[in-house]
DNA sequence: AATGCGGGGTG
DNA sequence: CACCCAGCATT
């Protein structure tokens, strides 16, 4: 059986060109999504909403694209925002430089661009937080340039389409995959065609059941024909993960808790969280009060288990047990902690939290609608902390 | 080229 | 569980 050698390039006659383009454009009007950073091309929204795509999907997306339009609205705005009121839109997103830099980027080019979005991949290319695909998929999408945005998505597409086999993360395949969609790329309306190839991954081509049958290209799919789509693209090896034990404490004090903010951490800095941390005795509580003792100067007395929340980050998987805790006393002479904060319930959902803390704060509500006699209604989600979902 | 960076959706 | 997601910055 003879296949395309790994290092021979994609090469591929007009009138085929012409005939996928014309059925991927096809069946992209007739089946793509309504998102609502598609109902306009300039720049600054198209910007946005490519940013929050970075490694994110687009359900997650759309909620997060709404509430932060109504929040910054123009260039102008996002330019001029609190710091912590961007991050605190943000919060649940993941992955919070990508704020910080949008935010950067955007006084770049509101004072050294007078408001203009750089004209060139290269230039767009300087600004903090635009990589190759977002420089390309700006670019074509808002101002017609005929440049690919190759994703993940176009990446597995294109490999099947192709059966380009090799790690796709390496260079020589990259290029190749490259320079195949940049032959299918047509001159008129780029953007669309980028979106109509990323439409395609997000929806028919799947990494994994793809729905062939539904695929406009099928029947010039090479993966297709050998049976081997459900192994491309090939994946290189990933880092393991692990486990991490993490306590946390939930310390009500008159009404209120105290969370603190994350300074000096390269991980979720400038987010808030309850107090706590990652821990590697067995005896998780103990741990957790000569934490508090040593870098709070708090002296606690822990009490129930509040909850225990299971999450991942990056290559780590966590689990974090909440214990309610109290002051013992004598009280310190004055309970101000450097950046940390005693906060009612209500006011959560004026910092940025953690999804973690996020979680905490979602377990205390509920625990005080029922102490005051409301029964918990299902995942009904109450207060300014509720994390944002449609 | 390899690693770190969040969090959630999905089979 | 593992894998993936409209990637980028740093080393």
């Amino acid at each position: 059986m003879s296949k395309p050698a790994a290092t021979e390039a994609v090469h591929l006659p007009p009138a085929e060109i012409r005939r996928l383009q014309t059925r991927l454009l096809a069946w992209y009007r007739q089946h793509h999504r309504q998102l609502p950073w598609r109902e306009s091309r300039d720049f600054y929204p198209v910007w946005v909403s490519e940013v929050m795509l970075q490694q994110t999907q687009v359900q997650t997306v759309v909620p997060y694209f709404l509430r932060f339009m109504k929040a910054f609205p123009t260039l102008e705005d996002l330019a001029g925002a609190d710091p912590q009121d961007l991050l605190r839109n943000w919060a649940g997103l993941g992955y919070y430089s990508r704020a910080r830099n949008l935010q950067k980027a955007a006084r770049i080019v509101l004072r050294e661009q007078g408001g203009e979005f750089p004209r060139s991949h290269r230039e767009a290319l300087r600004l903090p937080g635009v990589g190759p695909y977002t420089a390309a998929a700006i670019l074509s999408i808002a101002f017609d340039q005929p440049l690919l945005a190759l994703d993940g998505n176009v990446v597995r597409v294109l490999s099947r389409l192709f059966r380009l086999e090799g790690d796709p993360a390496r260079s020589p395949v990259q290029e190749m995959l490259a320079a195949a969609g940049r032959q299918l790329l047509p001159a008129h309306r780029p953007g669309d065609f980028n979106q109509a190839l990323m439409e395609l991954g997000a929806t028919v081509c799947l990494p994994r059941n793809p729905r062939c049958l539904l695929c406009p290209w099928s029947s010039h799919c090479e993966a297709l024909k050998a049976g081997v789509q459900e192994r491309l693209p090939e994946k290189g090896k990933r880092p393991d993960t692990h486990l991490s034990r993490q306590a946390a404490a939930v310390i009500r004090h008159r009404g209120r808790f105290l969370i603190r903010r994350r300074s000096d951490s390269r991980l979720l800095q400038d987010m808030w969280e309850f107090p706590g941390g990652e821990f590697s005795r067995s005896d998780l509580a103990g741990s957790l009060v000569k934490y508090l003792e040593s870098e709070l100067r708090l002296n606690v007395r822990l009490r129930d288990r509040l909850t225990v929340v299971k999450h991942a980050v990056t290559n780590r998987r966590i689990t974090l047990t909440v214990y309610e805790a109290r002051l013992n006393p004598p009280l310190p002479p004055t309970l101000s902690i450097p950046g940390a904060r005693w906060i009612w319930l209500s006011q959560a959902g004026r910092y940025p939290l953690t999804a973690a803390a996020s979680r905490i704060v979602q377990a205390l509500t509920a625990e005080h609608l029922h102490r005051r006699g409301r029964p918990e209604s299902g995942r009904r989600q109450v207060g300014l902390a509720a994390p944002l979902k449609p």
